[in-house]
RNA sequence: GACUUCGUAGCUCAGUUGGAUAGAGCGACUGCCUCCUAAGCAGUAGGUCGAGAGUUCGACUCUCUCCGGGGUCACCA
């Protein structure tokens, strides 16, 4: 926020007088508790060792400093064993409501992108079935997180990866055509491993309905035809079940793509080139174990077909050459074994760690009324999380995945979900944003009007420590943003609106507004709750969660 | 066994470059609608931050050991 800016500043200037360098350890952050003013900074306890001198004594120095070369400072306090209290002015706080009402939907946007290119991608389940609810909360969290980058002023973009040319695709084809052929009573013997939802099922009737005949085809030819209908029904379900869930992937890139374009064997040869591959049993291999993995792994296998991590390599390869400096992969946390290997395949390419990140997200455990219910789509056993969005909503699906850290597993109880309690912290924070839009219809109805961009004067009704909490936490928001975004970690945003929420519902228990008394303090509040409830559309937007106007 | 991740209130969980008296929601208990949305608010109770040692002005946070839960260890994807 605005107010550790000008601290940090009035610091640096500080240090620089002293001809003293920025403590790594040294911080500028918001005082937890109001006692402690608006913002804290240790700077001074870390100086003492290299002054020699006591770190009461330096933070008087420094608070003096402060205050004279700080915007919009009204107290700076030296506090504890040598932290700096600094508190602002109300004028000061009152500036984040214009700022808000300024920039509307970009409030709290931040730069520290720069505006890297990067690709998010995520989901990219194999189109061998539906979506699950654990796929849903990776969908989720991809989305989010491409959301929150983008406000964190990166060049984001979105990709769904269809692995659509490996085994589990012919095992496909192969479940299809071993239904159609029941169907018509031409047994055959039943495939050893293959998968049994009862959507296999409904997709070779289908089939049957559209051409009879195709029952008469040979194994191969059937088996072919099967895979192609089945792969592309089944992909036409993922994305509507995606956009039901409001995720949105601007790229949808097929392996089979990749493999026919020759993009794997570009991939070897530059790994090749680089000294990391050798054959050996037959086999290619890459020595990933130079590179920290644990041990070798197969590109291609000894009967001249390809492993997963081959293709993936391409994909990956391919990310680069298209010019993106930053992967991010949402993977399910099944796969976190792969994580060593595929940073020794970016390794080999030239690219660090700084260039490629996993996402690792944890299971979802799905209860009904407390019970647990499998999910396993060879089975045909799951909860589809197009069931699950019918069943819960959108908003609240996604807001209970999006409230907690993805790399810890999460139950999620259908039951608890649907209901429209604090068990259900959705309906909370949307509450907040609908409370302030019936209190603005209501104004409107009385007459009264407040300014698009409000002036110094249409702010000054508030004066109260409820004002200033508020005003305090949007300011936070941009911090909020940044953190998310930096650590890949979504949770933060729904625990600040909860947080923003909190302070809002309780200010308007608390403290009236269209009836305060006067009109400099009606028009202030309602300029200031206008700005809560866009902070909190802004916030509940980076989740992909309405705010609505009614409830 | 190796690697990895987690262990914080009765329950579900926040707490990420080490900061002041460890937080929130749910559940429990006590109050609050003649008044702008009670899907709300105010308050009470509830803790050896798994255990132990170390690093230092200071540790829920970093290091090591141990205990306990999850996950992964394919020429599968």
């Amino acid at each position: 926020m605005q107010a550790f800016d000008s601290v940090r500043s009035a610091l640096s200037g500080f240090l620089q007088e002293k001809g003293l360098e920025w403590p790594a350890k040294a911080v500028v952050e918001a005082a937890k508790d109001p006692k402690h003013g608006d913002v804290a900074t240790n700077l001074a306890m870390l100086l003492a060792k290299p002054l020699h001198r006591a770190p009461r004594d330096i933070a008087a120095e420094l608070a003096a400093w402060i205050r004279d070369h700080t915007d919009g400072v009204e107290n700076v306090e030296v506090a504890g064993p040598g932290f700096c209290n600094v508190t602002f002015s109300q004028v000061f706080w009152r500036r984040v409501v214009q700022q808000v009402e300024k920039e509307g939907a970009a409030f709290g946007s931040s730069t520290i992108g720069g505006g890297r290119k990067t690709l998010v991608e995520y989901v990219s389940a194999n189109p061998t079935g539906p979506l699950h609810v654990g796929h849903g909360r990776g969908a989720a969290a991809g989305d989010s997180l491409a959301r929150i980058l983008r406000r964190a002023g990166y060049d984001v973009t979105t990709e769904y990866y269809i692995n659509d040319a490996g085994r589990q695709m012919r095992i496909l084809g192969m479940s299809v055509w071993y239904r159609l052929r029941n169907l018509v009573g031409r047994t055959m013997a039943e495939p050893e491993d293959y998968y049994r939802g009862s959507y296999i099922t409904d997709i070779a009737k289908e089939m049957l309905e559209k051409d009879p005949s195709l029952a008469d085809a040979s194994d191969e030819d059937g088996k072919e035809r099967c895979y192609e209908y089945a792969k592309n029904e089944i992909l036409e379900g993922i994305k509507k079940d995606l956009r039901d869930f409001r995720v949105e992937h601007q790229n949808w890139f097929s392996e089979k793509t990749l493999v026919d374009g020759g993009l794997v064997d570009k991939a070897f040869q530059a790994l090749k080139d680089a000294g990391y591959t050798y054959e050996k049993d037959g086999a290619l291999w890459f020595a990933t174990s130079r590179l920290g993995d644990d041990k070798d792994r197969v590109l291609r296998k000894s009967d001249g077909s390809l492993t997963y991590f081959a293709s993936d390599i391409a994909y990956h390869h391919n990310k680069f050459e298209r010019g993106f400096d930053w992967l991010i992969d949402v993977w399910g946390a099944d796969h976190h074994g792969y994580v060593p290997r595929m940073r020794a395949a970016i390794e080999a390419m030239g690219k660090g760690k700084k260039n490629f990140d996993v996402v690792l997200i944890q299971l979802v455990n799905l209860l009904i009324n407390g019970q647990p219910v499998s999910m396993s789509t060879r089975a045909g056993t799951f909860e589809t999380l197009a069931d699950v969005v019918r069943e819960v909503g959108a908003d609240a699906a996604r807001f209970m995945f999006l409230s907690r850290k993805t790399d810890s597993p999460v139950d999620f109880d259908l039951e608890a979900v649907k209901q429209r309690t604090m068990e259900n912290p959705v309906y909370y924070v949307q509450y907040a944003h609908a409370r302030v839009a019936a209190l603005l219809r209501r104004a409107a109805e009385e007459g009264v009007t407040i300014p698009d961009v409000s002036d110094d004067a249409a702010l000054a009704g508030l004066t109260l420590p409820d004002d200033m909490a508020l005003l305090r936490k949007m300011a936070l928001y941009r911090d909020m943003l940044e953190q998310a975004a930096t650590t890949l970690s979504v949770h933060h945003v729904s625990h600040y609106l909860m947080e923003l929420s909190q302070l809002l519902h309780s200010y308007y228990t608390k403290n009236q507004i269209l009836k305060a008394g006067d009109p400099v303090t009606t028009g202030s509040r309602l300029a200031l709750l206008r700005a809560v409830s866009r902070v909190i559309a802004n916030g509940l937007d980076l989740m992909g969660v309405s705010a609505p106007d009614h409830m």
